[in-house]
DNA sequence: TCAAAAGTGTTGCGGCTACACCCATGA
DNA sequence: TCATGGGTGTAGCCGCAACACTTTTGA
């Protein structure tokens, strides 16, 4: 057993929130980088799961319980010398979805936590590496929606084709035909599933209320919902 | 900064041979699991960075320099507690794709080393929870070449197209239309470059002799070359 | 009655599969 | 000259993008 090492996961903690693709970050309170942005993080216990873990930070963090709507995966390992200044240290990054949040709560360690748009995270300066795996993180994202279902634990359920539809545009930052967007989605079998109701009344400029619909058991996409180029 | 724990790299070094993807697999000289096959890894040393220690396990065991025509990338990060009986270790697994290969040099601390072809992996019943690992550098192999022109990273040059099909259909186990494989290759601008030269004379069963190519700058495949379903 | 938004229909383009066909080479 | 395999041509299918059009709703 030859020389050890202290494991932190970190996690890219993603919602849409105003139309664009937001991540959680946090103000870090101590040393190194007090005062910084950061991604919410911390270490792994002797007999804790690496997943475990990351779930764990993620309830401590946004008070979100991952089983109950949500999706977190690992996404990468980040351990070059010299990305902590207190030592060697090895994180583990997560990428975790989760539908509109409540308002972030500080967690112990950290002097405040919010959203910031993933166009804007320049302006944070984060600490460590941590631009890096966040952009490695929105990478992973965009990538996902193309061909998995993910993009359902994003939205509330009920939710309509438009609903949805939005959330691919806001990850992407494009707009999309809305026409071809739902033949796509209602295309592929167990993507959602109708209730058979439709949208209460309430939309600010008029228009037709749109079908409801509930995440379906389908979790890959056949065929891929692709990018426009 | 809290628990600390060992860790290591393991790799799944993957190769063509006799017509079928194959790894590289060790047989361990020391306990835990002594005889029984695993993948080639060790610990990463107190100031290594964990590419360059994936790379060096990779020249210790095979004596191949990654640098020198070949692919190294991280797979993904195992750390479940248990999962090695000597302790807590995480292990951050690698996968890398190497042309033919001289024949496997036994490491220090291994008492063996064979290629072994991907479908025979149960009978090798391997140690540790690396058939777990093997099965998903397997898969990503095998997505990876959809997209991406590290195929030409399996054959020697210069290669003929056809050289560069019995890759595709070794990795996926499956038969290829050679008119149809040709064209998407050809048609993907800087997958290949043609040297002008054609095969040399001594195919066995005669027929044409194929025009010869070199790897070509291009890393990405737009479109993407599919497996059928 | 008008504007806005959901949803349906339709058409044209491009890629891909399948397969026929021609060319070069060894036995 | 025959079998084998590389390479070219072509016709049909399928999916997708673009956009016109109908329907439903709020103001």
């Amino acid at each position: 057993m030859r020389a050890t090492m202290a494991v932190t996961v970190d996690g890219v903690l993603a919602t849409v929130r105003d139309g664009c693709l937001a991540l959680l970050l946090v103000r870090r309170g101590t040393e190194p980088f007090a005062g910084r942005w950061a991604l919410p993080g911390g270490f792994v216990g002797p007999g804790e799961d690496l997943d475990a873990a990351a779930a764990r930070e993620l309830a401590e963090e946004t008070g979100i319980d991952i089983a109950t709507g949500g999706h977190l995966e690992q996404l990468r390992t980040y351990g070059t010398p010299g990305r902590d200044p207190r030592g060697r240290v090895v994180s583990v990054a997560y990428v975790a979805l989760v539908p509109r949040l409540p308002a972030p709560v500080s967690g112990t360690d950290a002097a405040g936590a919010r959203f910031w748009p993933v166009d804007r995270l320049v302006e944070a300066r984060l600490a460590f590496d941590h631009a890096r795996i966040a952009a490695d993180g929105v990478e992973r994202i965009r990538a996902k929606l193309e061909y998995t279902t993910l993009a359902a634990t994003f939205v509330d359920e009920p939710f309509s084709i438009p609903d949805l539809r939005r959330v691919y545009e806001a990850v992407w930052g494009v707009s999309l035909d809305p026409a071809n967007f739902a033949r796509k989605v209602l295309g592929t079998p167990g993507f959602v599933v109708p209730t058979g109701a439709r949208a209460p009344a309430g939309a600010p400029g008029g228009g037709r209320r749109p079908g409801l619909h509930r995440r379906g058991p389908a979790a890959a996409l056949h065929p891929p919902i692709l990018r426009p180029a």
